[in-house]
RNA sequence: GCCGAAGUGGCGGAAUUGGCAGACGCAGCAGACUCAAAAUCUGCCGUCAGCGAUGGCGUGCCGGUUCGAGUCCGGCCUUCGGCACCA
């Protein structure tokens, strides 16, 4: 072998022998257990960036191991492929969104490649392509007929930078989640998923979920928002209206002293019209509505309203109250209008104050003694009914069942469970996406497109000007269609998905990327699904993971797939930081992974950024680090080509009885023994990867150590060694393992050798060093038998010179004895 | 405001079940090799006091439990992330 590592030489060479000898292709054996690892799919922005790097070498440690252990591995790589940037340069280069892609594709796929990643490429997949997103659409039509999708009138959020609208999960602080402009409000008329039908299982089945990260089920539980409450109504009697509240504090309905709509709710016009209110109201309502999402929502705007003039009553007290017109009102949550009750709710407390609106207090605490007068606050803790009618005297928890019970007796009310979540929109204004598969006939109307004709493409010859409509819509040739019901001329819907739909069942399509009629084999993905491993970054944690939770359960209910959840085990990694910040390119803190590829190899690359951090943690990139990691691997082919002459030995490949070698060679096998423990432990049970390379470096270090003690080395045992050790590094330095596999080992792939089993035999000991405490502070170190029983380690203990010293003139209290640990002499 | 995570040497991090704090790596210092340098191999490397043996202090802060606490309990502080007028 060379007697220098060098990097270049070896990594495009095994590369082409993975790829010609389908090193890595997978397919359903029943015979194996299954082991479905999978990372987030990138966009095809061109380049790979040091996160893709970061997530894409923790899930191939993953793949390569679980391989290893004997697992039928899946472990595929496709392309996020629709999305606006290839728009974005296609108005800015006057290049096509198709063939930008396809370029930045190929360029990524080589970077991908070249990193030596165990993909099977046979089951690539690229979401842009009318063969994946024909089931795209497929399944939107499914969704259609189960009555899942549906078109509705609404304020939505629009985006004037990306000139489309967007779904709430997209909207991030008020701001859009990738070009972060602001967002504003519009009433469009747009497509949604009727993700709410699912909020319940969405929520529920997180519970089944104990392989993901808390503070992730957290967010979606968040998101979710469930909340368990009362929806009643206060009558107008002047227009013979009615106003429906919804509240979970109905035990306090008997201190409501005003109603308030939303800005936005659809009664206000009737409410003031003709009034002389009316202008002042309608000015008011105006003015919100102009407002954006931040300058409406953030908690610290100063609550503003308007009395409407007109008065509502109460069912439960039959008292009028004013009716009002508040910012503090969200008009698309519960039912756009809330009761106000300012002595138990924090805000209505402090909109009573700016309006001198009454308060009445109706919960009294437990220990008594709360009035009004003395209140400088809401009180919203648990306490006794007051001041409530019949319902007074009753602890506030039963006095909600009570007065639960008492509105759907009268069948004036119910109770209702209430979701923060909403529907998702999905109509995007935009071109390179999916199109949505519906024609509007004038006689037959919303008209899906039958199945046997998809995919819709998207037509090539399009102008890509920036502007509020599809650049689809100036395609006369698609846009002009025949009504597939009654042949009539009709149209097109011009909107196309968003790209959230393509990337919420790709993992399906994966088990059967090339299926023809349907969008894939049910007892393929059945024999696969779910996912075992999934890993990403905390960026999804609503978005994308949300969104194919509900996917996977709609294609459940419908029979396609028999899972219920896609993603048995979530692994988010952090960030890759550098100077203290994320890599971007306006920081300037960019490290390309291709260079530190060329400069050191892929291996090194690889090796830095696992050995850095554990996968979950931030990770600081450090230039001397990856140098260290590229001496590791100098220092790891110079130690094996020091054996190389006692690895061609024949007898190097013969069983050897343990019980002959030395006690160093014995020392060193035990070494070698608890690394591989070590190692499988971290690298199967708590992706350590950080902690495993390490126990990987010591036993590099203990060969060195042993090389300059033994000249002679049995042969068995330097093979014995050198094999496991190649094995081990094996998914986390693919490249290097494979040369030093073949030319001091031999016999096939080392990613094809069954993971190195350790030997409890081997890590035993005969003698352990003990710790001789005094009053808990280490004073004395003891060598003795490992079996040795408590009473006389602690003889021995006592009787050591300085352990002595220190214990004389004193009172022994205790002695406590951990064996195999530790002494500890108490004393006074 | 609510929820969650984190805080350990000059730096990245380790200590998995309450039992030697700082594994491994980086940086630094020294030695060997060399005409020399690089590379490599070896050793040292928390902090204060001491020539040294050794001792004191030390895991964000204050307290507690325990023979023994980075780890458990109570109360804070700081940083980061999520949600945030959701009735």
């Amino acid at each position: 072998m060379e007697e220098k590592y060098l990097p270049q030489d070896i990594e495009s060479k095994w590369q082409t022998f993975w790829q010609e000898g389908k090193t890595f292709e997978t397919t359903v054996n029943r015979k194996l257990p299954e082991y479905y690892v999978l990372e987030m799919f990138p966009y095809p922005s061109g380049n790979l960036h040091m996160g893709h790097v970061r997530n894409y070498s923790i899930g191939d440690v993953l793949a390569r191991f679980k391989t290893m252990q004997g697992f039928n591995v899946l472990h595929p790589m496709g392309w996020d492929a629709f999305g606006m940037p290839a728009e974005n340069a296609a108005i800015k280069n006057a290049i096509h969104p198709a063939a930008w892609t396809a370029e930045n594709i190929s360029n990524m796929r080589r970077q991908l490649k070249e990193l030596g990643f165990s993909y099977d490429w046979d089951r690539e997949v690229a979401t842009c392509l009318p063969d994946y997103y024909r089931w795209t659409q497929w399944l939107f039509l499914l969704f259609f007929k189960k009555g899942l999708a549906y078109k509705k009138k609404a304020t939505v959020n629009w985006c004037n930078e990306c000139n489309t609208v967007l779904a709430n999960e997209q909207v991030i602080d008020g701001c859009c989640w990738r070009c972060e402009s602001m967002v504003i409000k519009k009433e469009l008329e747009q497509w949604f998923l009727k993700i709410t039908d699912y909020a319940d299982r969405l929520l529920a089945d997180l519970k089944e979920l104990p392989g993901w990260p808390e503070r992730v089920k957290t967010m979606q539980e968040n998101w979710i928002g469930r909340s368990e409450g009362a929806e009643f109504s206060f009558s107008v009697p002047e227009l013979d209206e009615k106003i429906p509240v919804y509240t979970t504090r109905h035990d306090t309905a008997f201190g409501v002293s005003y109603v308030v709509l939303a800005p936005e709710h659809p009664l206000v016009e009737r409410i003031i019209a003709g009034r002389e209110e009316e202008e002042a109201v309608r000015a008011f309502v105006d003015r919100m509505r102009n407002l954006s999402e931040i300058s409406r929502t953030a908690t610290d705007v100063e609550k503003e309203g308007l009395f409407t003039g007109a008065y509502a009553v109460n069912p439960f007290n039959n008292e009028r109250v004013p009716i009002w017109v508040a910012n503090y009102v969200l008009a698309d949550y519960g039912t756009g209008a809330v009761m106000g009750v300012p002595a138990h709710d924090e805000r209505d407390w402090q909109f009573a104050d700016k309006y001198h609106l009454p308060k009445r207090l109706v919960i009294q605490q437990p220990e008594g003694g709360l009035s009004i007068e003395t209140m400088t606050g809401a009180y919203h803790d648990p306490g006794t009914i007051v001041n409530s009618g019949e319902f007074t005297g009753l602890d506030n928890e039963t006095g909600k069942v009570a007065m639960a019970k008492w509105l759907e007796e009268r069948g004036i009310g119910k109770r209702r469970i209430n979701y923060r979540l909403r529907d998702w929109l999905i109509s995007r204004q935009r071109y390179w996406g999916a199109p949505i598969p519906i024609i509007y006939c004038p006689k037959c109307g919303v008209v899906p497109v039958s199945e046997q004709e998809l995919p819709v493409k998207l037509p090539e010859n399009v102008r890509f000007d920036s502007g509020s409509v599809s650049p689809l819509a100036n395609v006369a040739d698609f846009v002009n269609c025949q009504c597939p019901v009654c042949g009539e001329q009709a149209r097109r819907e011009t909107d196309t998905m968003d790209t959230f739909i393509c990337s919420s069942w790709y993992y399906m399509r994966y088990t059967d990327p090339k299926n023809t009629t349907l969008p894939f084999d049910a007892d393929k993905a059945n024999y696969w699904m779910p996912v075992d491993q999934y890993i990403g970054g905390i960026e999804h944690a609503i978005l994308h993971l949300l969104y194919s939770r509900f996917f996977t359960k709609v294609l459940q209910d419908a029979g396609l797939v028999n899972v219920n959840e896609p993603f048995k085990n979530l692994l988010t990694q952090g960030m890759v930081i550098k100077d203290g910040a994320k890599m971007s390119k306006s920081k300037g803190n960019v490290v390309s992974p291709e260079e530190i590829v060329g400069k050191y190899g892929a291996d090194t690359a690889r090796l830095f950024i696992l050995f850095a951090a554990p996968p979950e943690r931030d990770l600081e990139w450090s230039d001397q680090g990856v140098e260290g990691a590229y001496r590791f691997l100098g220092r790891l082919w110079r130690i094996i080509a020091h054996y190389e002459s006692v690895l061609s030995d024949p007898k190097a490949r013969e069983q050897y009885d343990p019980e002959t070698l030395t006690q160093e060679e014995k020392d060193l096998r035990r070494i070698l023994h608890i690394t591989i423990k070590k190692v499988t432990d971290d690298v199967g049970g708590r992706f350590n990867f950080n902690t495993a390379i390490s126990a990987v470096m010591e036993l590099v270090n203990a060969l060195y150590a042993f090389r300059d003690h033994v000249t002679a080395p049995k042969p068995g045992l330097i093979y014995e060694l050198v094999s496991s050790l190649l094995r081990l590094l094996a998914p986390f330095v693919p490249h290097v393992t494979e040369e030093l596999w073949g030319a001091v080992i031999g016999d096939g792939s080392v990613h094809k050798q069954p993971w190195p089993v350790y030997n409890s035999e081997a890590t035993k000991v005969s003698e352990v060093e003990v710790v001789v405490q005094v009053n808990g502070k280490v004073r004395e170190k003891l060598v003795v038998a490992v079996d040795i029983d408590a009473n006389e380690l602690e003889n021995k203990a006592m009787k050591m010179e300085r352990i002595a010293q220190l214990i004389e003139g004193k009172k022994v209290v205790k002695v406590i004895c951990v064996p195999g640990k530790l002494v500890n002499i108490v004393v006074k």
